[in-house]
DNA sequence: CAGCATCCTGCGTGATACTG
DNA sequence: CAGTATCACGCAGGATGCTG
């Protein structure tokens, strides 16, 4: 029985699956604070976004779609109108936070201090 | 001076950057063990695909130079005929082998767990 | 406000053939 | 053995306009 392993079998191979795309990792990074509304995320994406760049909502909501599917975000629409709508972290998700805590860790030492060590007048 | 945040200002976007490709996170994984050979990294990364998929030698190669380049690996040529060529961690590709680690153990309980409990005959 | 529908484009990935 | 060159393709991602 070795067919099913497609995704499965290399945690890093599901892991890239999972997170593919520029954003699912800094949504759920986003939401570790508390629930937060379709667009607190998208404007809260856009801070640490080059410039200029908005975000299409075409591909936030998929993004969002794709975490709410694969268990890590939850969706509740309180069916208001306006609309209103808010993401929050499942149990999944929240442990998955450490993990990206470690990311960014990484990142700030390796990455960020390597590449901005002279923006720090910012 | 607010204008070379590129890349830089999220740690999480440059990670993402750093390791787009599907191999590269693989590539460091297979590292940690020691010095490895281009041929044995790319037998040792078709374990682990889902079956019958060959990897193209130019997307390999491209992604061993990203990685050299941005310090993660280091490539060691012999310079000999038949060639021999190998590939190891640098420092700071070390000091990332606790994040895949971090990654590979979250996705074994949540990701590998979920989808193949019943696998485990293999 | 929180999306969906449509069109378009670049790039990552794969397959194949060739070389030092 | 360890790559490079070339061609082809699918899909992520952006832009724009519309809707309940």
């Amino acid at each position: 029985m070795v067919r099913a392993r497609a995704g499965g079998a290399c945690p890093v191979a599901a892991f890239q699956k999972l997170i593919s795309g520029k954003y699912k990792l800094r949504i759920v990074w986003d939401l570790k604070d508390g629930p937060r509304r379709y667009g607190e995320i998208r404007t809260g994406l856009l801070r640490g976004l080059d410039g200029g760049g908005e975000i299409a909502p075409r591909v936030l909501s998929r993004e969002l779609k794709a975490l709410t599917e694969c268990g890590l975000i939850d969706r509740k629409d309180y069916g208001v109108v306006p609309p209103k709508v808010e993401y929050r972290l499942t149990r999944k998700g929240k442990s998955f936070v450490p993990v990206i805590a470690a990311i960014r860790d990484w990142g700030h030492r390796h990455l960020v201090a390597d590449a901005e060590t002279m923006i720090a007048a910012e």
